[in-house]
RNA sequence: GGCCCCGUGGCGAAAUGGCAGACGCAGCGGACUUAAAAUCCGCAGUCCCUCAAAAGACGUGUGGGUUCGAGUCCCACCGGGGCCA
C-alpha cells in the first residue's frame, strides 16, 4: 500500500471496505471447511426428514469469457436471500449452481485458435465461479456439474433416446414406449399407411416399417427447409440471414431441405398450454407460451383445383378422358360440376360454356335451361337428373366418381387450407399458395395454357431467398404471379383464380390460403394490386362496408347463400359452426385445430454440442444402446467448418470416428451384426439440450446409475417442482417451453413424478445504466460526458444532454464489473444495493453514486454493535421498550417482505430500525443506548439473509460458535405489532381536517362518537350535520355533508 | 396494426380503494472540529401569502368516469417498453 492511501484513523475498527473485504473472505473460507451449505439428500447423514424442502433455482449460467457483469447477480442475490431465509424458516433448501457449457462461443474461438473448445470453456467456468462466491452465495456447490460432463451429457443422451424410444398415442394424449406400438401392431397384423400405400405390418420391408414409425417417434429423422451457407459451411438461423446472404461475410444462403433430428413438441401443444394453468407465473410469460403455441379453431377446406377457368370440370373430362370413361362417369356422378354450370350461366349469360353432354355439344344457355326446367338442380349433393338434347334422361350423378377421376389425372388437384373463419368461404375469390408449394413445383413442369411460365420460375427463384419476416411484413407491396389456375369455390360455385405470392408460407398451416380480401387486410392489399374481385360477406356492427379497406371482426353474414345453405344473418360463430357442418356433410371439410408451434428441429451442423447415439446404415437409422453411453466427442485436427454444396457438420471430419462397426458404436447386437459397418450421426444437439433438465440432475448430480435417484427426484421434485425459478423474461419462450416439453416427456414415461417442472417462476428486470444523449437522440459515452451542476455536458461541444438509461453495453462505456464495486465497499454491500434499487421484477438502472447509502448502512448497523474505536461489543444495558416494539414489528414485516419477495421494502425496514436504535454521537454512556444483547442478536437474524458476511461475524462477535445460518428466524409477539392507540386522520368530504387518538379496538361506534365529540372537527364542519359517517376501523374516518 | 406492461419529487423509489412521496442518493441548515472529512441532529413536492409561521390552494403523463374517498378500478388519448404480426 502506498503511503498516500495510507489512512490514519482514530476509529480502526470502522466497518471499512477492507475490514468487509477480510471478514468476507474469512467466512466464505469457514463456510467451505464446514460444508454449512451443504444440504444432504434424504437417506444421506445429516438429513432431517421433518423438515419440509424448498428448491429454489437460478436459472442455468452460460460462462462466457467475459465473466459475470452486474445482471447476473441481481436474481442470484434475491434467490440466496430467500434460500437463506426459508433455511432460517426451518426447510430443508436446495439451491445449486452448475455450468451451461455447450455452445457457440467456445468453438468460434476453438475455429479461430484452434484451442479445443473444453480448455476455453473450464477456463470461462473458472472464472465464473470465482466470481460466484465471491459474493457469499449458499450454493451447495457439492452439486456442481457442467453440461460438458461426459456423467451429464450420458444422461442428455439417453433422455434423447427415450424420445426417439416413444411415441405419443393420441388416444391417451401421452407418450408410450414405442415397443408398445409395435406389439400392437405386430399382434393386430395392422395395415399402415406408408408413403401413401396400405401395406400389412407383416409384408412391411424393415425400411417401410422404419419409415412408419419415424412418423410417430417423438425424436425423428425429418426434413426441414433450412437457410445454408456453402460458404460458412453451416445452416444459419433466420435472423441471421438478409436479403438472401449471410449477415456474417455477406455469402449467398439458399432454402434447401434438409434431412434433420426433430422433436414432436407438437404432439404436446395442447397440454403445454392447458397445463399453463397449473402453474404461478408471470401472466406475460404465460401469455408469450400460449400465443408461442398459437391455437386457433376452424377448418379444413379442400378447394378443387380446374386447370382453366372454362373447363369447369366436364369440359376438362373431355379433353382428358375418353368419351366412354366419360360416360361411365355420368352414370356415377353428382351436380356439382352442374351447378357450376348454372351459376356461371347465370352470372354471365353472355359466356359461352362449351359442354360434350353424351356426345352433343351444348351452350351453356341450353344447359341452364335445361336444369332450370328440371327444377331440381339445388347444388351439391342434390340429386340432379340430367337429360340430354330430347330431354331424355341421361342419369343421376354423384361426385364421388368424378373426383376420383381428377385425381388420378392431377396429382396437385385440390388445395387443402386452413382458415380461422370458414364464415367467410362466400367471400374467397381467389386463392394463394406460397412458392414452395407442391402445386408450384407440379405445375412448373406440366404447365397449363394460361400460366407465364418464365414470370412464375422467376418469382419462385426470388421468393426463396427472401426472409420469412420480410415476406410476411406488411409494410411491402404485395407481390405474386397468376398460375394460370383456378379452383372452385365449393360455397359459391365459382372458378376463382389462383395466385402465388411469398406473403403466404409454406411453413403456416397447409402453405395455401383461401383468399377474403374484404375481411383481410393483407389479402385486401393484394386484391387491390392485382385487380381482383373483393366481395364483403360480413357485415361488422360498427364498421360499414365501404369497399375501401377490408373490415376485420365479427358480424353478421351477409351475401352469403347458395343453393343449399345461407349465412346470411347469422353472427360470424353462428355462421362459422354452420358452414363447416355443411362443409363436413358434403366431405370437403370439417373442424380443425391448428397450432402455429412447429416441431422442434434439433439438429446442428456443430463441433461443441452431444453427439447423437445414433449410426446410419443401409438407408436406416439405429440407435446406440444406453448402456454404451456416453457418447463423446472424437478429437479434431482444427474446427474450420468444411465448405460444401450441401451441409457437412464438422464432425465428418473425423473418418475414423464416423465410419465404425455397429458393435464398436454399441448397437444392440440383435438390430445389427456387430461386424455391419455403419456411419454415426455428425450433427450434434443444440445448445439448448443440456439446460432441458439440469434441474434434475442437481437432485442427485453424482447417481450414476439413473439420470437422477427416483428418491431424491420425489422428494426435491415433490409434488409442484422447483419451487421458485427466477430468471430473465429473455427466456420466457423457448427455454421455458423446451424444458417443459421434455419434462412432460419423461413424465409421461414414468420417470418423473410432476406433469410441471416450475412452480413458481420469476423474471427479475434487467440492470440497465445511466446514459447521455443529445437533442438527436444519439447516445455519448460516458466517459465523454461531465456533470456541471447537475446538468449533463458533452465535453467536445458543449452541448447539454439529457440523462437516459440504457443497456450496458461497451460502446457507451456504461458497463459495471462487479469485482471493481466489491473491491470498492465490499460484497454485502454490493448485495444490499443491488436489492435496494427497486422491485425485483423492475428493470432499473445501476446508479454508482447511490451504493454509498447501502455501505453507510451497514456502517450504522457495524457500530451499533461494535466500538469503532477499542473494537469491544458494545451492547445496551437495559431495554428500551419503543425499539422492542420496532424490532418486533420489523422482524414481522421483513420476512413478510421476503415472502413478497419484495426485498427493497425489507431492506428500507432493515435500514429504519437502525436509524432509530442508533445511539447519538458522543454518548457519555454508550450501555446507555443502542441494543441489549438478546436484541442484538434478533437483529442479526434478521439482517443475516442480506448481508451474510457482517453478520456471520457479528454473531460470533456476540458469542456464538456455530453459524448464523441455521438459526431459528425470530420470534414474533403479535401483542407487539399493535399500540393501545393510534391516530385517525378525519376527512370531511374526503380532505383531512382534523386527527383524533383512538383506542386500536375502539368500535366504529365509539370512533364516531370520538369524532363528533372532537373540537377541530365540530370548527370545521361549522354546525353542518354530518349525513353519513364513514368508519375504516385503524384507518380513518370520513365525514359526509 | 393487435395484445400486454409501465408513466409518482432533481434521481432510484414507497403506498391490501383509505394520511401520496416511507427508505436511499443528491441538496440545505445545525452540532462536533482550528478547519475539513467522518459522525450525529434536523429541513426538504409545487404554488400563494408572509419578516416568519400558521392557514390555504394545487399535486401521481392528459382528459373523462365510478366511489363517501382513486397513484390504485373503468373508458379514451399521449409517451416509453415488451411480445406477436
Amino acid at each position: 500500500m502506498s503511503e498516500a492511501t495510507t489512512i490514519v484513523t482514530e476509529t480502526p475498527h470502522r466497518y471499512t471496505a477492507q475490514l468487509a473485504g477480510t471478514l468476507e473472505l474469512r467466512w466464505q473460507e469457514w463456510w467451505e471447511e464446514q460444508g454449512t451449505y451443504r444440504q444432504p439428500n434424504p437417506g444421506e447423514p445429516g438429513f432431517d426428514a421433518s423438515r419440509p424442502k424448498y428448491y429454489v433455482l437460478d436459472m442455468f449460467p452460460y460462462p462466457s469469457g467475459a465473466g459475470l457483469h452486474v445482471g447476473h447477480p441481481e436474481g442470484y442475490t434475491a434467490t440466496d436471500i430467500i434460500c437463506r431465509y426459508k433455511r432460517m424458516r426451518g426447510f430443508n433448501v436446495l439451491h445449486p449452481m452448475g455450468w451451461d457449457a455447450f455452445g457457440l462461443p467456445a468453438e468460434q474461438y476453438a475455429v479461430q485458435t484452434g484451442v479445443h473448445p473444453v480448455i476455453t470453456t473450464k477456463k470461462a467456468i473458472d472464472n465464473f465461479r470465482r466470481q460466484l462466491k465471491r459474493f457469499g452465495f449458499c450454493y451447495d456447490w457439492s452439486r456442481e456439474f457442467a453440461t460438458i460432463d461426459p456423467d451429464y451429457y450420458r444422461w442428455t443422451q439417453w433422455i434423447w433416446l427415450q424420445a426417439y424410444d416413444s411415441w405419443f398415442d393420441p388416444q391417451l394424449k401421452r407418450a408410450r414406449p414405442i415397443g408398445e406400438l409395435v406389439d400392437r401392431l405386430e399382434k393386430s397384423d395392422a395395415l399402415v399407411n406408408i408413403g401413401g400405400e396400405r401395406v400389412r405390418w407383416s409384408r412391411a420391408t424393415a425400411p417401410q416399417r422404419q419409415a412408419y414409425l419415424d412418423g410417430l417417434r417423438l425424436a425423428y429423422l425429418g426434413e426441414q427447409t433450412v437457410n445454408w451457407c456453402p460458404k460458412l459451411g453451416t445452416v444459419l438461423a433466420n435472423e441471421e440471414v438478409i436479403d438472401g446472404r449471410s449477415e456474417r461475410g455477406s455469402h449467398p444462403v439458399y432454402r434447401m431441405p434438409l434431412k434433420q433430428w426433430m422433436f414432436r413438441i407438437t404432439a404436446y401443444a395442447e397440454r403445454l398450454l392447458s397445463d399453463l394453468g397449473m402453474v404461478d407465473w408471470p401472466e406475460s410469460t404465460r401469455v408469450m407460451q400460449t400465443e408461442w403455441v398459437g391455437r386457433s379453431e376452424g377448418a379444413e377446406i379442400k378447394f378443387e383445383v380446374l386447370r382453366s377457368s372454362d373447363e369447369l370440370g366436364l369440359s376438362h373430362l373431355r379433353a382428358r378422358v375418353p368419351i366412354a370413361e366419360l360416360e361411365a362417369a355420368l352414370h356415377d356422378t353428382t351436380g356439382g360440376f352442374l351447378r357450376k354450370i348454372e351459376e356461371k350461366c347465370r352470372a354471365s349469360p353472355g359466356l359461352e360454356v362449351q359442354v360434350s353432354l353424351a356426345g352433343e355439344m351444348l351452350n351453356s344457355k341450353r344447359i341452364g335451361e335445361i336444369l332450370t326446367l328440371q327444377g331440381r338442380v339445388r347444388g351439391f349433393g342434390a340429386k340432379v337428373v340430367v337429360v340430354d338434347a330430347d330431354e331424355h334422361q341421361v342419369d343421376v350423378l354423384r361426385v364421388s366418381k368424378l373426383d376420383k377421376l381428377l385425381h388420378e389425372e392431377h396429382p396437385a388437384s385440390s388445395l387443402q387450407v386452413f382458415t380461422t373463419r370458414p364464415d367467410t368461404l362466400f367471400g374467397a375469390t381467389y386463392m394463394v399458395v406460397a412458392p414452395e408449394h407442391p402445386l408450384i413445383a407440379a405445375l412448373l413442369a406440366d404447365p397449363v395454357d394460361e400460366t407465364d411460365l418464365d414470370a412464375l420460375s422467376a418469382y419462385v427463384e426470388i421468393a426463396r431467398n427472401r426472409a420469412d419476416v420480410d415476406r410476411m411484413a406488411e409494410s411491402k407491396t404485395k407481390t405474386g404471379v397468376f398460375t394460370g389456375l383456378y379452383a372452385r369455390n365449393p360455397a359459391t360455385g365459382e372458378a376463382i383464380p389462383i395466385w402465388t405470392s411469398d406473403y403466404v408460407l409454406m411453413g403456416y398451416g397447409t402453405g395455401a390460403i383461401m383468399a377474403v380480401p374484404a375481411h383481410d387486410e393483407r389479402d385486401f392489399e393484394f386484391a387491390t394490386v392485382f385487380a381482383l374481385p373483393i366481395r364483403q360477406v360480413v357485415e361488422m356492427k360498427d364498421e360499414p362496408w365501404t369497399g375501401e379497406r377490408a373490415t376485420a371482426g365479427d358480424g353478421v353474414g351477409v351475401n352469403s347463400r347458395n343453393a343449399e345453405i345461407s349465412l346470411d344473418g347469422l353472427p360470424t360463430a353462428e355462421a362459422k359452426s354452420t358452414i363447416t357442418k355443411w362443409l363436413e356433410s358434403k366431405g370437403i371439410g370439417r373442424r380443425r385445430i391448428n397450432y402455429k408451434l412447429r416441431d422442434w428441429l434439433f439438429s446442428r451442423q456443430r463441433y461443441w454440442g452431444e453427439p447423437f447415439p445414433v449410426v446410419h446404415a443401409n438407408g436406416m437409422h439405429y440407435p446406440v444402446m444406453a448402456t454404451s453411453l456416453p457418447l463423446s466427442l472424437p478429437e479434431l485436427a482444427d474446427y474450420q467448418p468444411i465448405e460444401s454444396d450441401a451441409p457437412v457438420p464438422p464432425l465428418g471430419k473425423a473418418i475414423a470416428w464416423v465410419d465404425t462397426t455397429a458393435g464398436a458404436a454399441g448397437v444392440d447386437p440383435s438390430l445389427l451384426p456387430p461386424n455391419t459397418p455403419v456411419r454415426r450421426e455428425t450433427n450434434t444437439m443444440p445448445g439448448w439440450a443440456g439446460s432441458c433438465w439440469y434441474y434434475l440432475r442437481y437432485c442427485s448430480p453424482k447417481e450414476s446409475g439413473r439420470f437422477v435417484s427416483s428418491e431424491a427426484e420425489r422428494y426435491w421434485m415433490g409434488e409442484r417442482g422447483v419451487d421458485l425459478y427466477v430468471g430473465g423474461a429473455e427466456h420466457a419462450v423457448l427455454h421455458l417451453l423446451y424444458a417443459r416439453f421434455w419434462h412432460k416427456m419423461l413424465f409421461d414415461l414414468g420417470h418423473v413424478s410432476t406433469p410441471e417442472p416450475f412452480a413458481k417462476l420469476f423474471h427479475q428486470g434487467l440492470i440497465t445504466s445511466f446514459s447521455y444523449q443529445r437533442a438527436d437522440k444519439t447516445l455519448v459515452p460516458t466517459d465523454e460526458v461531465e456533470e456541471v451542476d447537475g446538468a449533463f455536458i458533452e465535453k467536445a461541444t458543449r452541448e447539454r444532454l439529457a440523462q437516459v438509461t440504457a443497456k450496458m453495453s461497451k460502446s457507451l462505456k456504461n458497463v459495471v464489473n462487479p469485482d471493481d464495486v466489491i473491491a470498492d465497499f465490499g460484497a454485502d454491500t454490493f448485495r444490499l444495493y443491488e436489492m435496494y434499487m427497486g422491485p425485483l421484477e423492475a428493470s432499473k438502472p445501476w446508479n454508482t453514486r447511490d451504493i454509498v447509502g447501502s455501505f453507510r448502512f451497514l456502517q450504522r448497523a457495524w457500530r451499533l454493535f461494535v466500538d469503532e474505536r477499542s473494537g469491544e461489543l458494545l451492547l445496551a444495558s437495559r431495554r428500551d421498550e419503543k425499539i422492542e416494539r420496532l424490532l418486533h414489528r420489523t422482524v414481522h414485516k421483513v420476512a413478510e417482505g421476503i415472502e413478497r419477495i419484495s426485498l427493497n421494502t425489507s431492506i428500507a425496514l432493515l435500514i429504519e430500525f437502525v436509524n432509530a436504535a442508533t445511539r447519538p454521537t458522543g454518548a457519555a454512556d454508550p450501555t446507555e443506548s443502542g441494543l441489549t444483547r438478546d436484541q442484538a442478536e434478533r437483529f442479526v437474524l434478521i439482517l443475516a439473509p442480506f448481508a451474510p458476511h457482517m453478520c456471520e461475524e457479528l454473531w460470533h462477535r456476540l458469542g456464538h460458535t456455530d453459524t448464523v445460518a441455521k438459526q431459528a428466524w425470530p420470534k414474533v409477539d403479535p401483542a407487539m405489532l399493535v399500540d393501545d392507540e393510534i391516530e385517525m386522520p378525519v376527512q370531511i368530504l374526503g380532505k383531512i381536517k382534523a386527527r383524533i387518538m383512538v383506542p386500536t379496538k375502539a368500535t366504529p361506534q365509539e370512533v364516531e362518537a370520538a369524532v363528533l365529540a372532537n373540537d377541530e372537527v365540530q370548527k370545521q364542519l361549522g354546525g353542518r350535520a354530518p349525513k353519513k359517517i364513514i368508519v375504516v376501523p385503524g384507518r380513518m374516518v370520513n365525514l359526509v355533508v
